[in-house]
DNA sequence: ATGGTGTTAATACTAGGTACTAAAACCAAG
DNA sequence: CTTGGTTTTAGTACCTAGTATTAACACCAT
């Protein structure tokens, strides 16, 4: 990497630690070809923290999706969730998730949202799905918002009776009840 | 936080950096209410690394996988087809079908296999599911084979009955009725 | 040659450790 | 009660990746 001038250093130093945020200040030295000062004054000048700083950053994000497990586990995106009640989840039906033939969505994606929605409120560690019933009540096509809302309506022992809702726009398009079973031991 | 003998001590230290990997050693030591060196020796004799290392690595796997089910038409492998009457399909449980915390399969993907099963049975040219009655029957890990069996075991008008078996290779593992719906004119 | 900007160097200090040695504290059996 | 072993605490030197600050040098233009 060649030596240039400050202005497009600190470009290429943003660039840098935005796509490598591992890098400490010494590599990223090497990289730009100046001095580790150099690299120091340029970062107080952007405002751009310390490694450590910049590894911590990007590891609470990274938790926040574990933690509340259900973000990353989640079929769709959760908007809402109060959990041990009720939640909120929204899939935006694309293109790869339709019957080449029929331009119809593939049934599963509904069930997945609702499916993994149903688990998400649930507050407990560990939780399976024993039953669902479904029904699918119109076809839905790509570019529709799917709104799903799950409600826990009955709690008998480690069973949760779960209702989940899914509306497009216009209609509920599905509906799905589901005993799911929490498992309160670790294997 | 109450005094404890070592073995204790050393259980809740595993399972409070599990927990929150960014405690430092010191406030470790203030949680367990002992000195920072006796952290540091029952980090060494567990083998839990430093705090910055622990952060480190929460990062490192913050590599998202997205969900994806299969983009083809059917999950798992179709390897008998009697179109109209029956079918059995094949799905080896993989890494990315588990629940990270739990290492149980999403339920979504037997699912998904027993549904594009018995879509893959009718014998029209488009057909959607309009219920479905599913039962989970026991956990399933990976590295399980699923091997679906479904049957139309009733016809009326447009509507196809369908029943699907889902073993493992010592139990039935899940159950699913499903009633399709062919749409020649329909919607 | 004199400034002004840009860059590098050097020093003192910090957090959160490792690695090691040594001294206490505790408990259990002879 | 004393002796020995485990457990816990203390203390030191050293490490990395910094912050904060002061000083010196390099370069370029007026």
């Amino acid at each position: 990497m060649a030596r240039v001038k400050k202005k497009e250093r600190q470009a290429l130093l943003q660039k840098q630690v935005k796509a490598k945020p591992f890098l400490t200040d010494e590599e990223l030295a090497g990289i730009l070809e100046v001095s580790i000062q150099t690299i120091r004054l340029d970062r107080m000048e952007l405002g751009i923290p310390e490694v450590r700083e910049r590894i911590r950053k990007v590891a609470e994000t990274a938790q926040d999706k574990i933690v509340s497990m259900d973000k990353g586990e989640v079929v769709g995106e959760l908007i809402d969730l109060d959990r041990g009640h009720s939640g909120i989840s929204l899939l935006r039906v694309t293109e790869d998730m339709l019957f080449a033939r029929t331009r119809i969505a593939k049934g599963y994606f509904m069930f997945a949202q609702a499916n993994s929605l149903a688990l998400a409120i649930i507050d407990a560690p560990m939780a399976v799905t024993g039953v669902a019933n479904i029904k699918y009540k119109t076809p839905i096509h790509a570019g529709e918002m799917l709104v799903a809302k799950a409600e826990i309506v009955k709690q008998r022992g480690n069973k949760y009776f779960v209702w989940v809702k899914t509306r497009n726009d216009s209609h509920e398009v599905f509906r799905a009840k589901f005993i799911v079973v929490s498992m309160a031991q670790e294997n």
